[in-house]
DNA sequence: AACTAGTGCAA
DNA sequence: TATTGCACTAGTT
């Protein structure tokens, strides 16, 4: 049966887009939605083979929808500007790949689509259509399927009408009627409100269509869900009319005009290379010669099992002639003292296996035990930190860990923070990974490496080892070119096993003070809700922001000062200044303190704590914040109160372990340190070399001032101004945050600047420079993209030039904690001392110290964070220990 | 069960 | 209309 595809052009632009990260050519046009959509398409021509094939696109102007109903799509937002210069330059494209393209006037891309694939079916042809827009699985017919290109350019799924019965127990043309009954917000489609998902399809279940619903009122059992439907029957017609694909669009073709041909090569050739589409330059060559490089890999369709010794033996001879392999492991991570292996995927260059672990025969943790310490052979991983975590379990040492792709990509480009294997694989590889949720369920229906489909799973680590060793291979180069060799190997892959071992250690916590806060908070919140409820008059949710509203505005007659997309503001500013209008206010105040501590301090601290080790072992993730700093969950212990008093306390329940005392040593101000080196500003420098109180000289030089006659509020009215600074501040930020006149925050931004030009002049040219480069980068050449600095919406190029402005000066604080955190997890091994770092919250360190061992950790510690790197102005450190992170305060 | 919005904690 | 994060509760579907 002949073939033809038929592609949604400005979906699969706009998907693209967002899926990837921004390119663009040497003259600054970006590039990456027609990379992502070439890809794509080569893809799908490769899968499907298609004899025809079109591409459509939507045109400007309105089309008979927005004729029928004005608020069509109304409130959906312009393409961005990044995306709408890459349109005709796609076409171009297309038009010199011989690959034919349609649009027409009053009509979407989607009825140009749905006339044409129906015209073809009835015609005998199979119809792929390609979108990522869900509407066109309507069209699905015995001769049409849809392509649907899920998360990112990925993952496609493919949609024929068993397919869909399976995921909405609908059949196509039923979908017209679900979406007329729960609308849908991204085309403006009213639908019923109230109807949702849910309800949609149980009603479609039973009735067939919109039509027969509203005939058959009286049948609804639910009473509110009737006069739904009654009140809004109309709406519902209407929406669902306007979610009807046109399939009898007047428009004349050929079958011929869609013929799959051979590219206008010299053209095409132009083009890539003006527009720099590197990787898809290999397409325009004929078959024979496609580089090796460029050949699409295949993901293995046979397992390759180590059943016994012998098995293993030859694969340890291999693996060291090699010296070069990629592992996955396979693993049930119970806590992170009780890691249990069910076993490994391997590659290597030319050949990838799977070795599986059972209580009689334990071969993977045998493999991994002897190749672990082998530091000749370098091992490659995705998430190399829980293959350390699994080395502490099994006990061996694992060496030469020294290529994490999920760390190189996330140094390549931050802004995609812990992409999965999977859809790395298919972008830089061609191959189709399975998703892991696919072979382990996600969710509820979740199961462990031990309760799946042992044959699935092994298939899956053996690929998931394959695409590791390919994947390294490739971006190795990249990081190379990208110059960022250093960054990756002398701090961020040494810092992986530093973090595991921060993991494994935990921090220790004091279960009676835990106990003690909560008693004393429970009680209080007991109290005050009492007369809460007394002076509202009647009982509600306090923590319910919409209830609470009511009762404030509504029933209390406040006067309202914010508004928020779904009620009244009652943030803790709007209750401020609401504090003389009512008791009320201050009672909610103070409750929210309370409940915020218990909700989520008291109860959500006592949830982690191991019941092993008594200790709490937040996990520290490395690719998660674009700035390169680290984040912490599960929990995060890196905003554990510290303003207030009573939140302060909450510092007490953490402890050192038995025996121990703890350090804690945080860098001082070394922001703007970093902004005083980068500006090379002479009053700042000064003031750093001269340790002199650096918001105390900001005060003196903001308000023109002899820094003795500096008072504290104009100190701490400029430490404000400083933090403000290495935001990229506004007026406005700093006299919400200062409780002053807009005009009057002016007035201190340009003083400052009038008395630090070079830091104005710094920060300027940073902006500038991110203009020419489209990133921004740290002292180790750490990068950010930010593409909206060409934006043509003031909000967002704003928002990105904060975001120029900030992230060399965060990002390198990051980078310098990051190479203190490897020196001083270096030197405490060297030193054969028992101390342990166990966390980090950003400028600081912690350390669980042996007594013993204290003066010689605080020297070396001290020493390693104040010499991470050499700036223009000291790099001081403050460093105090005591028996719990109250006291080192 | 999975999602969003509002709120608030840290550096 | 100040940067970067994470997590809680309520509320929706």
């Amino acid at each position: 049966m002949e073939k033809i595809m038929i592609i949604d052009g400005n979906s699969l632009m706009n998907r693209a887009f967002f899926a990837l990260p921004p390119l663009t050519n040497k003259d600054g046009v970006p590039t990456n939605a027609i990379h992502g959509f070439l890809s794509m398409i080569y893809k799908m021509i490769e899968t499907y083979e298609p004899e025809y094939m079109s591409v459509a696109f939507d045109l400007k102007g309105p089309t008979f929808r927005h004729v029928a109903y004005d608020q069509y799509k109304g409130t959906r937002k312009g393409m961005p500007e990044e995306l709408r210069v890459q349109v005709p330059i796609l076409k171009e494209i297309l038009d010199a790949l011989n690959i034919h393209r349609m649009e027409l006037e009053g009509f979407e891309a989607d009825d140009l689509i749905g006339t044409i694939s129906k015209r073809c079916g009835e015609r005998g042809l199979k119809v792929f259509i390609v979108t990522g827009d869900k509407d066109a699985l309507q069209l699905v017919d015995d001769q049409i399927e849809v392509l649907f290109t899920k998360k990112g350019i990925s993952l496609i799924e493919k949609y024929d009408a068993a397919a869909i019965f399976e995921e909405y127990h609908l059949t196509p043309l039923q979908l017209i009627d679900y979406k007329g009954l729960s609308g849908d917000a991204s085309d403006n489609i009213p639908g019923i409100p109230g109807v949702g998902p849910k309800t949609a399809i149980k009603l479609l279940e039973t009735f067939k269509s919109v039509e027969a619903v509203i005939e058959n009122l009286e049948e609804i059992d639910n009473k509110r869900l009737r006069g739904l439907v009654e009140t809004h029957a109309n709406q519902a017609l209407m929406s669902k009319s306007l979610a009807r694909i046109e399939t009898g669009v007047p428009v004349e073709f050929e079958l011929s005009e869609f013929a799959v041909e051979e590219p206008k090569l010299e053209e095409a050739r132009a083009l890539f290379s003006l527009y720099e589409l590197k990787s898809l330059m290999g397409r325009l060559k004929s078959e024979v010669t496609i580089a090796e490089s460029e050949m699409p890999v295949t993901a293995e369709e046979a397992i390759t099992w180590i059943v016994d010794e012998k098995g293993l033996n030859a694969l340890l001879k291999t693996v060291r002639a090699s010296k070069q392999l990629a592992v996955y492991s396979l693993i049930e991570k119970i806590h992170v003292r009780d890691i249990r292996l069910a076993g490994v995927g391997v590659a290597l260059k030319d050949r990838a296996c799977f070795i599986p672990e059972s209580a009689d025969l334990s071969l993977a943790s045998e493999f991994l035990k002897a190749i672990g310490p082998e530091t000749e052979i370098e091992k490659w991983s995705y998430d190399l930190k829980r293959e350390y975590l699994l080395s502490y379990q099994l006990g061996y040492k694992l060496e030469n860990g020294c290529f994490d792709i999920a760390i190189a990509r996330y140094l390549i480009d931050p802004s995609r923070s812990s992409e999965k294997l999977s859809a790395m694989a298919f972008e830089r590889l061609n191959m189709n990974l399975a998703e892991e949720e696919a072979v382990f369920g996600k969710g509820a229906k979740a199961v462990s490496v031990f309760e799946a489909d042992q044959q699935s799973a092994a298939m899956y680590a053996q690929n998931c080892a394959r695409a590791i060793f390919d994947l390294t291979i490739q971006m190795k180069g990249e990081i190379e070119s990208e110059n960022m060799a250093q960054l990756f190997n002398e701090v961020e892959m040494p810092l992986v096993e530093v973090l595991a071992n921060m993991e494994f250690e935990g921090f220790n916590v004091d279960l009676k003070e835990l106990d003690d806060m909560d008693v004393i908070l429970t009680e209080k919140l007991g109290t005050l809700e009492t007369e809460i409820y007394e002076l509202a008059g009647g009982t509600f949710n306090i923590q319910s922001p919409k209830q609470l509203g009511e009762i404030l505005f509504d029933k209390l007659g406040l006067p309202a000062q914010k508004k928020t997309k779904t009620g009244y503001s009652t943030s803790h500013d709007v209750l401020e200044k609401l504090e003389k209008h009512h008791p009320i206010i201050a009672l909610i105040m103070e409750y929210r303190i309370y409940s915020k501590l218990k909700s989520t301090y008291i109860d959500g601290l006592r949830q982690v704590v191991n019941p092993v080790t008594g200790k709490i072992h937040s996990s520290l993730n490395q690719t998660v914040a674009v700035t390169g700093r680290l984040s912490s969950t599960e929990p995060n212990l890196q905003n554990i109160p510290v303003r207030l008093p009573l939140g302060r306390r909450l510092r007490k329940v953490f402890i050192p372990s038995p025996e121990h005392t703890l350090l804690d040593a945080d860098y001082s101000q070394i922001e703007l340190r970093i902004l005083a080196h980068f500006a090379k500003d002479e009053r700042l420098i000064h003031a750093f070399r001269n340790k002199l109180d650096i918001h105390t000289q900001t005060a003196a030089q903001v308000f023109d001032l002899d820094p003795k006659d500096v008072t504290s509020l104009e100190r701490s009215r400029a430490k404000e101004v400083n933090f403000g600074i290495v935001y990229g501040m506004s007026d406005y930020g700093l006299s919400e945050n200062l409780g002053i006149s807009r005009k009057e925050a002016r007035l201190y931004i340009d003083q400052y600047f009038a008395k630090y030009p070079s830091v104005k002049k710094y920060l300027d040219d940073t902006i500038e420079e991110c203009r020419t480069h489209g990133y921004v980068t740290t002292i180790l050449n750490r990068k950010r993209y930010v593409p909206d600095i060409h934006s043509k919406n003031f909000n967002l190029r704003s928002f990105a030039e904060r975001t120029a402005m900030n992230t060399p000066i965060q990002g390198s604080a990051a980078d310098i904690i990051k190479i203190a955190m490897v020196k001083v997890y270096q030197d405490l091994k060297k030193g054969g001392h028992k101390s342990k770092l166990i966390l980090q919250v950003h400028d600081e360190l912690l350390i669980d110290c042996v007594p013993e061992e204290l003066e010689a950790v605080e020297r070396l510690l001290k020493g390693d964070m104040e010499s991470a790197v050499s700036l223009e102005v000291p790099i001081e450190v403050d460093m105090k220990s005591g028996s719990n992170w109250y006291e080192t305060k």
